[in-house]
DNA sequence: ACTCTGACTCAAGACGAA
DNA sequence: TTGAGTCAGAGT
DNA sequence: TTCGTCC
């Protein structure tokens, strides 16, 4: 999903619009999130022994994605961060073949899985059921009535999450998007907060700083309208289209400044290296970045209440078998940070700084030569800030 | 010579006791 | 599955 | 930091 290597070129093309934050910084700031992606890493993510199998209730019902988004919304919720999740709705038409494809890769994996279960093949077991999952209604629902019993708003789209959190962005309902999801800018979200929730408690080696992109700046400096930025995302591959062999970021934005159109650029490509027309709909993929179905942000009214806390306690207890002493610390973390009241960010004590513009000189030149020394894979890895000189390397595993 | 792409590989959440 | 990091070789 | 546990 999302934009081919968007993130890499930006760093490099546009470093401009990627600001390295924290968490931290996010205090009394109000963050759309994308709650059907988190469901599905929750429910990659959350697993146990060696059947890697998800947390279950009693009932054998899986818990997972209720563990996951309990313990990452009270951590939100501590850190003074005003949370709104926005659950995906119908899937826009264009992307029907992929999902039907996913699908049925799916059902190839839940055959591998049983075939892997069955020689008690530990390591084909992981693999396969990391293909196999998949976010049921059920679980959606489940979610959301967490949400609202720890009195945090639920949007429901009606359909990509992404554009609708990137309409209450617009409308200044929310400061930001979290996602990992490129195609957010796409979909025209102002701001965007990369790796949020990659934390020191993540297990891998490093953890990455959070990203704050901010879409007028990328559009400065690469000197390009929104309809060319749009345009260009499709020349690199998007969810709605294929891809183009040999095409990546660079090139795809080399021939958008030299013919000026989408179709123009395309124009110029061998026919028969473009996808097949029913995966090639250029004007439709446009229109759906540019004007999608989303959320009426005027219609949202957006508030965090006080937690549910005998309604939480029957649910997580209860219904789905957490630990009742885990339950009641959780309980208290959340009162904790009420009690701590709204905090306000500190920066508003200061007038907003005037939007500097960008000189000439410091826009993207597609055609310049870079510079001698340090190449572009270099200087994108040297965006993540400090160099861990200290650090372990990653640890080789030995050939047996 | 120098980029750029694409193929390959690995890990994937959050927490807290030790 | 995806994304990120890495690298060899294609393409200019 | 690492590693087992959460359900």
């Amino acid at each position: 999903m999302g934009i081919k290597g968007l993130m890499p070129f930006l760093s490099d093309s546009a470093p401009s619009c990627v600001k390295e934050t924290k968490m931290e910084a996010m205090t009394g700031r109000v963050i759309a999130i994308d709650a059907s992606m988190c469901l599905y890493q929750f429910l990659v993510a959350v697993r146990q022994g060696a059947s890697q199998s998800n947390l279950a209730n009693e009932a054998g019902e899986v818990t997972s994605h209720i563990q996951g988004f309990l313990s990452r919304t009270v951590r939100l919720l501590e850190c003074g961060i005003r949370p709104v999740y926005v659950f995906d709705g119908k899937p826009p038409e264009l992307k029907r073949e992929t999902l039907r494809e996913r699908e049925e890769r799916k059902q190839e994996a839940d055959g591998e899985l049983a075939a892997a279960m069955e020689s008690g093949d530990a390591d084909a077991i992981k693999k396969a059921s990391h293909r196999t999952v998949r976010a049921t209604p059920q679980m959606n629902a489940d979610v959301q009535e967490l949400l609202r019993l720890l009195g945090v708003p639920v949007v429901l789209a009606p359909c990509e999450a992404e554009a609708s959190c990137a309409a209450l962005c617009k409308a200044g309902k929310v400061y930001a998007t979290a996602t990992e999801d490129m195609d957010a800018l796409t979909f025209g979200t102002p701001k965007m907060l990369k790796n949020l929730f990659d934390t020191e408690s993540s297990r891998t080696a490093q953890k990455r700083p959070v990203f704050e992109l901010t879409l007028s700046r990328v559009l400065e400096q690469l000197d390009v309208s929104m309809a060319t930025f749009i345009d260009f995302c499709i020349l690199c591959g998007c969810d709605y289209c294929g891809t183009i062999r040999g095409i990546g970021p660079a090139t795809a934005f080399k021939l958008l400044k030299l013919h000026g159109s989408l179709e123009a650029a395309v124009a110029t490509i061998d026919a028969n290296k473009l996808p097949p027309e029913e995966q090639w709909q250029i004007s439709e993929a446009r229109a759906l970045f540019s004007s999608p179905p989303q959320v009426d942000p005027s219609q949202v009214d957006l508030k965090w209440t006080s937690p549910d806390v005998a309604g939480l306690k029957s649910f997580l207890i209860d219904r789905h078998s957490f630990n009742e002493g885990r339950v009641t610390k959780v309980v208290e973390r959340l009162s904790a940070c009420r009690a701590a009241g709204s905090q306000s960010r500190l920066e508003s004590f200061f007038t907003a700084k005037a939007p500097k513009t960008l000189p000439a000189s410091e826009k993207f030149n597609p055609f310049a030569k870079r510079a001698a020394g340090s190449p572009a894979t270099k200087r994108a890895r040297e965006i993540g800030g400090g160099s861990n000189t200290g650090k372990a390397k990653v640890q080789r595993k030995q050939l047996s």
